[in-house]
DNA sequence: TAAAAAAATGTGTACGTTAACACAAAATTT
DNA sequence: AAATTTTGTGTTAACGTACACATTTTTTTA
């Protein structure tokens, strides 16, 4: 990133590699005086050709680049941030955790950044929204954009919706960053997961646990909003996995309305009682596995999250696997991500991607 | 952390502890010069009594503490690590990676804060030492103290000799941090993870595996170095699961030299068929898989460490899971407390436990 | 009581960047 | 040709902290 520091990075044995390295960090800091003396003009010359400011003569302009490249100039983050009176303000737009607990970390990951860039001149406002209502989503949408942010980090639970704010804030050189829920016309930046693969993980997990052959069902949980590519990508990677790698498989999908589920998972059970594991594709995982455990019925349940009551239930040993999808993580990465960008100019990745974390009733503490 | 800048975090629906959180972080930041005014003193002397630098009389010194108490006054780091030309020395010594993988992603880990904190004063050599002579770490020890760094961070691989080394940190006043492995007298700061704990969570992964009653074996691979403390503990914690979680499970412990390995693990073999599962407690774990491979025997094996030889096995499911000490993570972390606690005096914190991250052949890729 | 010494306090400058400002030279317009 | 605008350039004052040095005040000594 910033190279305008001393220091040293010794390698005893002499790791090529490592000296390199340190050769090429070991210079002293080039600061816009240098330049200045090098090209042979005045650091407000210098100044003016790094910010693109105009007012200076061709012959200056050359002489500066030349200078530039030569010295491999990069400004001094901490200098500017101090002199610097701009205050960039950061909007953000998250589901209300008050409706879905499942936010909550995301909260908790954005304050923890907050607190980490304390010392730059940063404003940030956290918005939410109701993630069963779409038009929620789009009214705080445009109230962020009346508010003229310098960036904008947002959760894309709805598709186009999404997509008609992103193109608001492309019009408006607005930088933003969405995390979480995977949005398709990405011409944006992203933090998540492969949920493809979080899908294989989960397949890899059941024929862990359960020897074929074997009958087992994927269990969508149909939210009120519509996270279907979500659940679908699970689902295909979860197939994939035992197409590609494990015969004697069978594999039934079945979606649930959250309201009833109680009723119509009681029908499944006694309409395929041959069914030995159960994948559910969203984080009300322990539903399945409290209805499982009301009919005394032993078997394997893998599902997502770290909500309260699935952490519950995977201590009692009713939930035997959970995949994390990290939302504190995700929101503080993201706007990590965004805060550089202002600060620093550092570049914004097209997709970053978390790893998959794999939770079972003793590791839990160490995620929690 | 630092809480002198202005931001705000807004919660729609006005959850109050967010308000509250608002409303104390809004205020403006208080500089040396507010105090200087409000105590009605020059700048100079509240650097003074901020410094203990003396030359204060009574009367000023009570008036700029009752100012520092009245306008809860925090100093800028930005600013001071701007002024500052105090260079910092950190000193890292880690195991030659040369002489075991295990060790490369530190080297990471630490490349990676070397260049976030480029912009500091700070001035940074890494150093290693042979892990399988401890007369080596004690040697480089000595030199390291000699050159009088401000902060060390060190893994402490050799009990007797790390304890050593820390006792003349500590005579010397020079901060310091160990990770990996757990040093027994620890008056020090330390980032790692509970081993007892990970030992089970393989528990709980074998007993997934494999079904009650059943046989199952602790491998202990002895390395040169004397890394039996870290051992025991996953030992422990992967009895007491089947003590406490299971019944129908016998467990046998083994250990078996590095040079020796293969002709020692094929008499186990022989001696004990009924084995059903191995936990093998270092990253030697492909030596395991590899030789019941050869013999032509499938067994559940889990063990430690993304090391190339063990991702191979896993992803040919010769090894089923693997447990990631994430090195990496723990050399940047810990190098990370050290170098805010040098720039922020910021407090280290006794002991920080890492995640346990589980791994199977589908998520490794999102690891590496 | 004056001079010298000691103590207390204030001032100025630097860190590197930024941008307003002043000023001269060149290019226009009147 | 004079007046005005445009353009190019350098100077300087912040941002907040830290510390050397200068200055003032107080105390001690002769």
């Amino acid at each position: 990133m910033y190279v305008n520091t001393k220091f040293v990075l010794r390698y005893t044995n002499h790791d090529f590699q490592f000296w390199i390295y340190l050769c090429k960090r070991m210079k002293k800091n080039t600061t816009i005086k240098d330049i200045a003396k090098l090209a042979g003009v005045s650091i407000g010359t210098v100044d003016r050709v790094l910010h693109n400011r105009g007012r200076v003569s061709k012959k200056a302009l050359e002489k500066v680049n030349q200078a530039l490249k030569e010295l491999e100039y990069t400004p001094n983050p901490i200098a500017r941030s101090l002199r610097n009176n701009v205050v960039y303000t950061v909007q953000i737009l998250i589901p209300d955790p008050k409706k879905d607990p499942y936010w909550l970390p995301c909260m908790q990951g954005v304050t923890e950044l907050i607190e980490e860039f304390a010392a730059f001149h940063l404003n940030f406002a956290v918005h939410t929204f109701d993630p069963s209502k779409p038009q929620s989503f789009s009214n705080m949408g445009n109230k962020l954009l009346e508010l003229g942010p310098d960036a904008i980090m947002f959760v894309p639970l709805f598709g186009k919706e999404s997509t008609q704010l992103q193109k608001q804030l492309f019009k408006r050189d607005i930088v933003s960053i969405t995390f979480n829920s995977p949005i398709k016309d990405h011409f944006h930046h992203h933090v998540g997961q492969d949920l493809f693969l979080s899908g294989r993980v989960g397949a890899k997990l059941v024929s862990g646990l359960v020897k074929a052959p074997s009958q087992l069902a994927i269990i969508h949980v149909e939210e009120a909003y519509n996270n279907a590519a979500h659940m679908q990508e699970k689902e295909n990677g979860f197939r994939s996995y035992f197409q590609e790698e494990e015969t004697g498989y069978d594999i039934k999908t079945l979606t649930l309305k959250t309201k009833e589920i109680r009723e119509q998972f009681d029908k499944v059970v006694q309409t395929h009682p041959e069914i030995e594991a159960y994948f559910v594709t969203t984080s009300k995982t322990y539903e399945v596995a409290n209805a499982l455990t009301q009919l005394g019925i032993r078997k394997a349940v893998i599902g997502y999250d770290l909500i309260p009551n699935n952490v519950s239930c995977l201590q009692k040993n009713q939930i035997q696997f959970l995949i994390h999808q990290a939302p504190k993580k995700q929101a503080y990465l993201g706007l990590r991500s965004l805060v550089e960008k202002l600060l620093f100019n550092k570049e914004l990745a097209k997709v970053e991607l978390l790893p998959i974390d794999i939770i079972n009733s003793e590791n839990v503490k160490s995620y929690l």
